[in-house]
DNA sequence: GCAACATTACCACACCTGTGTCAAAGTTGG
DNA sequence: CCAACTTTGACACAGGTGTGGTAATGTTGC
C-alpha cells in the first residue's frame, strides 16, 4: 500500500492538512478513503499536489482559477460562450458589416444560451 | 461618431456607471478615451457588455473567471501549464472528483441563494 | 488500552470581489 | 456662464477565498 495519510501527504508535499482538505473541497484533489474514512493519497496524487503548488506560485494563479478551467474543461457550452465572448472582435472578418456581425453574435449568443436552459 | 459617455452607456447596457469602470479595471472591456479623457464606449463594446453580463448570470461565472480565461488566451505557456495539469487529472478515474466537484458547485450555490432570502 | 493519529464541524482573521455612494476637480453644450 | 456631465480617489460593506486554529469524536498500532 503505497498510499499517504493526511500528516504523511502534508510533509511531503507542503500543503498543510487543513489546506490538503481545502483542495479537495475545491475539487481539485480527491484522495480514495480507508474503509474508516481516512483519506488516502496515492504517488500521483502527491505529484499533482506539488505540481499544483508550483503552478499557483509560479503564475501567480489561485485555487479558484485552477477550479474554473477544471470547468471549463468538463462543460462545453460554458467554454464555447467563454471563448466566443472572448474572439468576437478577433474572429471579425474585416469585410463583414458591423451591423451583420452584431447581429449574428448576438444571435449566436441567443441559441447557445437557449441550448443550455 | 457614435460612441457613448459612461452614462449612457450604462443605461443601454444595464451595467452601472461604477460597474463599467470596474469592468475596465478587471482588463474585459477597455473604451476608447477623448481627448480630455472621457470613456468612449463604440457599438461592439456595448454589444460585448452585454453579451458578458449574460455570460455571468447565465453561467455562474465571476469577472476574475472571464479575466482568467483571458489571460489563458494571452499566456500560451500558462494555458499550457494548466492544461497539462489537468489532463493528468483526465488520465486517472476523474468521476469521484466530478462528483466532488459538483458537490462543492452546489454548496456554494445553495449558500448564495441563501444569502438572497 | 492508550498515545497518536484521523474525521467533521465550527470560530477567526486578513485579503479580494462586487457594488454603492460621495467629494473634489475638470469638461461640455446651449 | 452655468447646469449637467465626466474624471479619479476614497470610504463602506457583504460575501468569497485562503489559512490557521479548537473541540468532540472515531481509528490505528504496538
Amino acid at each position: 500500500m503505497d498510499a499517504l495519510t493526511i500528516n504523511e501527504a502534508s510533509t511531503t508535499t507542503g500543503w498543510s492538512a487543513r489546506m490538503l482538505r481545502y483542495v479537495e473541497q475545491a475539487g481539485l484533489i480527491a484522495p480514495a478513503r480507508s474503509a474508516s474514512g481516512y483519506r488516502l493519497y496515492g504517488p500521483e496524487q502527491l505529484q499533482r499536489l506539488r505540481t499544483l503548488k508550483e503552478l499557483l506560485t509560479h503564475f501567480e494563479v489561485s485555487l479558484s482559477d485552477v477550479a474554473f478551467a477544471a470547468r471549463l474543461g468538463n462543460d462545453p457550452e460554458l467554454a464555447e460562450a467563454v471563448r466566443g465572448w472572448l474572439t468576437t472582435e478577433a474572429a471579425r472578418p474585416a469585410h463583414v458589416e458591423l451591423e451583420d456581425w452584431l447581429r449574428f453574435e448576438q444571435d449566436k449568443h441567443e441559441r447557445l444560451l437557449a441550448a443550455v436552459s
